[in-house]
DNA sequence: GTCTATATCATGATAGAC
DNA sequence: GTCTATCATGATATAGAC
């Protein structure tokens, strides 16, 4: 749509304020530091965004709806709950290592404190996505029949905490070092056991 | 020490700060209504605490510590990694409901950014502990050999997803009632299975 | 649409009496 | 140790030229 040789003022003030909320947060960085990172006048801030706070919500409905973007993707590319959430976690831990700060602005932050209209990460729509993945594994027998908030965050919980921790300089390694051992365990977790066939078994 | 009778300045103070901090966020919340909600001067705190961030220290040591206490005595009254790991999150999921708060602060806020000095949550002395808990299971053939920070990410992970649910209001019941499922796939993901006793077997 | 200069005001912090 | 009254800073946001 645009040139995009020389990138519009949005653009460079979004990025500017991933950088400045991941880092330092949303409440230690005034508008004037947006300034002075995005190189743009303040008036430019506020002819496109209206006020800080808007700033803040265009970057996470931005990034939300990549996220969201990547959990359909990964839905279409896999008919298995098993292969969707392995792939599901390689790409968050990737992404992680990529990019750090929409990673860090994304699952680190607490929004609500700065936009109150929200709702809570949690009830976005890429994690809502995720619990209906889950669903349909359950669904499906593949995945063992209990709350579905409880599977969810068995099978997610584990690399979210590393991703995390990774963010917070507990992780000394890339995450995909880890990417083995943290989905076996996750799927260990929440897989239907022999015990457990529910629907029919591969071998009678 | 204290009378008690009549709760001291810093109690008071602390309480408030505890109430305005988890609810509304650091930042969003002035010495002034620290004041008004802990019915005393602004003098008093200054004199107490010789700033703000040094409120939200002082709450933080203090809750830190209670909270690595809990663990120390989890710790001290099991003997396998197996019972540690699921009385401790059978306190934190009933700590969450009666003090719900207090584990807003903990585990919930982002210290880093009001409280720059402190060293991030996940190196505070609870989760060091957490981590040798694993670790001692790890060695003693309980659980499963890998890295120890995939395995307690994994033993915790879905808890602690569980937790911040919960107290952003996903989660319809108390968490107590989630305890039996959430437990067993912790446990699932990270017990060493028969294919790898690594000491000895039960029953050979 | 972008800029500079300015207004407004809430906040963290202090002074000093009691 | 506690209080009230006050200060000084720096923040968000606006006005209005270009």
């Amino acid at each position: 749509m645009q040139p995009a040789v020389r990138p519009d003022t949005r653009a460079l003030v979004l990025d500017a304020a991933l950088d400045l909320f991941s880092e330092a947060g949303y409440f230690n960085t005034s508008v004037h530091d947006l300034v002075r990172a995005a190189g743009v006048s303040i008036g430019s801030i506020y002819h496109h965004f209206g006020d800080k706070e808007g700033v803040a919500r265009a970057l996470y409905a931005h990034l939300s709806e990549r996220m969201a973007w990547m959990v359909a993707d990964v839905g279409a590319r896999h008919d298995t709950c098993r292969a969707q959430s392995r792939e599901l976690i390689a790409r968050l831990f990737a992404m992680t290592e990529a990019e750090p700060r929409t990673m860090a602005f994304l699952f680190y932050a607490r929004h609500r404190e700065f936009l109150p209209d929200e709702p809570p990460v949690c009830s976005s729509r890429p994690f809502v996505m995720l619990r209906a993945l889950v669903e349909r594994g359950m669904g499906r027998g593949e995945v063992r029949r209990m709350d579905v908030l409880v599977a969810s965050s068995s099978l997610f919980g584990g690399a979210f905490r590393m991703i995390t921790s990774r963010l917070d300089g507990i992780v000394p390694e890339p995450l995909p070092t880890y990417l083995d051992e943290i989905w076996a365990c996750a799927w260990r977790a929440v897989a239907a056991g022999a015990s457990q066939p529910s629907r029919r078994r591969k071998s009678a």
